[in-house]
RNA sequence: GCGGGUGUAGCUUAGUGGUAAAGCUCCAGCCUUCCAAGCUGGCUACGAGGGUUCGAUUCCCUUCACCCGCUCCA
């Protein structure tokens, strides 16, 4: 019956955030739906909060990236491009004897856990025929529902980017390197949902893909490649490598996370070992977070090469490279040698690619041949860098890392457990709780909605009035909000005239109290919550 | 999809083959009430479907959802 402790904690979080409004089963009232779930009123400011900073933080605060808000549902000539058609079903076997799932395709590799000197296919166990399991929900576009109507959700974000790749760069005014962002829905139809909101069917993403200069354009231009270095990188710099920048969006990251209030402690960054690679990927970096079920990954910040652009430059017959003027000219100037080798690794770094994607090697010599004689022309194809991340998760980190309990033992000798939602300001879905020291006085109500009205324009404000001022600051901790301010006698001028109009402002975490001038408050408390 | 566990008000729990109990929360009211005070009143539940039975929340079957393992990577 004793449960582990962490599942324990992971209870009174779920508990809470349905009491509260955070978070509410999808399609309760029907018995749910496994995989899906709803925001509630709290949540749903948080949410909006945690993407709207995102998008500031990566759209607004920076002149090298534009935002892009495409539709759910695409051609499904992206998925077979991106190869998401193709390796997002995997055939599974299931052995009704050792209770193990394995892919279909790797039975030959996987000892049977019972009888590890056999292979799965050959062991004794009672399998089942194996199973298609596509990831991606498929529906049909117009009323016809055949083969030839199929479409797909999406089961990221990322695709639409590349696949609008050339648009945003030819009204934008962007120039690589240079970003394209988006926030949205993706859907994975994944074998078991879990932990929660942790691993959903239906969930958000935030994804920047950062489109660079080759390597081998960089050394062109600028005459070196900086070395990926520690640490964070300062401002960008016009000879940074894919290494670079790669390493320049690691610490972006953890920098915005702890910007709302996630611990540097709770963090953890995980460097992918090149077994775990895609074929794809120079590199990946998760960046992970302590939940109470484990550590697990918050985002990923993968350097995906040119492989996507190239991939849908294929697929579409639509050209994705880029010219660049300073290309042109560099390439001009460079000593032989030099152009030489340059136009080397660029052509085998195209060959590799192309052969990996089932060119034949014939064609594929004289695709890549092409594309490094672009170079002198001033043409290549982008590599990107993929920061990409789950707003659930973080929704979920954030809600974790806020939640704490305080026991207190009143007067009487009672105990009591009371809940804390320790929310970095600027997140917190409710900043200001406004109430009136008692209700039934309604010159205090009047003027606690007159701080109201003052204060909304500015701030998510809540007004309460309901039950003993005690009461209601609890409830304020449990939502989270950072400060409550409170209309008393004084504020009405009844203990002189140099506490009329000041208010109390009281402190989530601490519980401490200041006064302060109404006729200061909306500047104070922006302050504190931006 | 397979195996194990769970399912009673918003939350946490009690209980029975014969009309379901409590605490907290919530709502309304009283009270110059600063950290879930007190008093009065109120709403709300046996996850869903089927079966056994005179009668099922309780027994059986199915299903759904959640939790723990096998898979996954936002």
């Amino acid at each position: 019956m004793a449960e582990p402790r962490s599942n324990e904690l992971m209870e009174k979080i779920v508990s809470l955030c349905k009491r509260r409004g955070f978070i509410y089963q999808s399609s309760e009232i029907y018995g749910g739906i496994n995989g899906f779930w709803d925001y509630g009123p709290l949540g749903a400011e948080l949410k909006r909060n945690v993407k709207d900073l995102w998008w500031r933080h990566i759209v607004h605060h920076r002149d090298d990236v534009a935002g892009l808000e495409a539709t759910i549902i695409m051609s499904p000539r992206i998925w077979e491009a991106s190869g998401h058609v193709d390796t997002f079903s995997d055939p599974m076997i299931d052995c009704k004897t050792c209770k193990g799932r394995f892919r279909a395709d790797q039975a030959n590799e996987i000892p049977c856990p019972q009888k590890p000197s056999k292979m799965v296919s050959e062991c004794h166990g009672e399998k089942t025929e194996p199973r298609a399991f596509n990831l991606m929900f498929t529906t049909h576009v117009g009323p016809v529902q055949d083969d030839s109507s199929v479409a797909y959700l999406r089961p990221e974000t990322a695709q639409a980017i590349f696949a609008q790749f050339k648009n945003v760069l030819e009204t934008s005014r962007q120039k690589v390197p240079f970003g394209i962002a988006q926030v949205g829905k993706a859907f994975r139809n994944e074998v078991t949902p879990r932990n929660y909101t942790f691993r959903s069917r239906e969930f958000e993403q935030m994804e920047l893909e950062y489109f660079i200069k080759p390597d081998e354009v960089v050394e062109a231009i600028q005459g070196r490649v900086a070395p990926a270095g520690d640490g964070h990188p300062g401002e960008p710099q016009s000879d940074w490598g894919w290494q670079r920048w790669h390493k320049y969006w690691v610490e972006e990251r953890i920098r915005f996370y702890e910007s709302i209030g996630l611990p540097r402690t709770t963090l953890e960054e995980y460097w992918q070992t090149p077994e775990e690679l895609a074929h794809y990927a120079r590199a990946t970096v998760d960046i992970l977070f302590q939940f109470p079920f484990g550590t697990q990954e918050l985002e990923g910040i993968a350097a995906r090469s040119d492989f996507d652009l190239s991939q849908h430059a294929r697929c579409s017959g639509k050209p994705m490279a880029v010219f660049d003027e300073e290309l042109r000219t560099a390439w001009k100037d460079l000593e032989e040698p030099r152009r030489q080798a340059l136009w080397q690794r660029y052509h085998d770094a195209r060959y590799g690619y192309l052969t990996r994607s089932g060119v034949d090697p014939e064609a594929a010599a004289a695709m890549a041949k092409d594309d490094a004689d672009g170079l002198a022309k001033g043409n290549y194809v982008p590599h990107v860098i993929e920061p990409s991340a789950g707003v659930d998760r973080l929704i979920l980190a954030l809600i974790a890392n806020a939640f704490s309990e305080v026991s207190e033992t009143d007067a009487k000798g009672k105990t009591e457990t009371r809940v804390i939602m320790r929310f970095h300001p600027r997140v917190a879905p409710i900043k200001v709780g406004v109430l009136p020291l008692l209700r039934n006085k309604p010159e205090l109500v009047q003027k606690a909605k007159a701080v109201r009205d003052l204060l909304r324009p500015h701030l998510t404000v809540f007004y309460d009035d309901g039950g003993s001022i005690g009461r209601r600051y609890a409830r304020q901790d449990e939502a989270g909000t950072p400060f409550c301010v409170t209309v008393d006698f004084e504020t009405l001028g009844e203990k002189g005239p140099e506490l009329a109009d000041t208010v109390t402002v009281r402190e989530r975490d601490t519980a401490a109290q200041t006064r302060v001038p109404i006729a200061e408050l909306a500047a104070m408390l922006i302050a504190k919550t931006r």
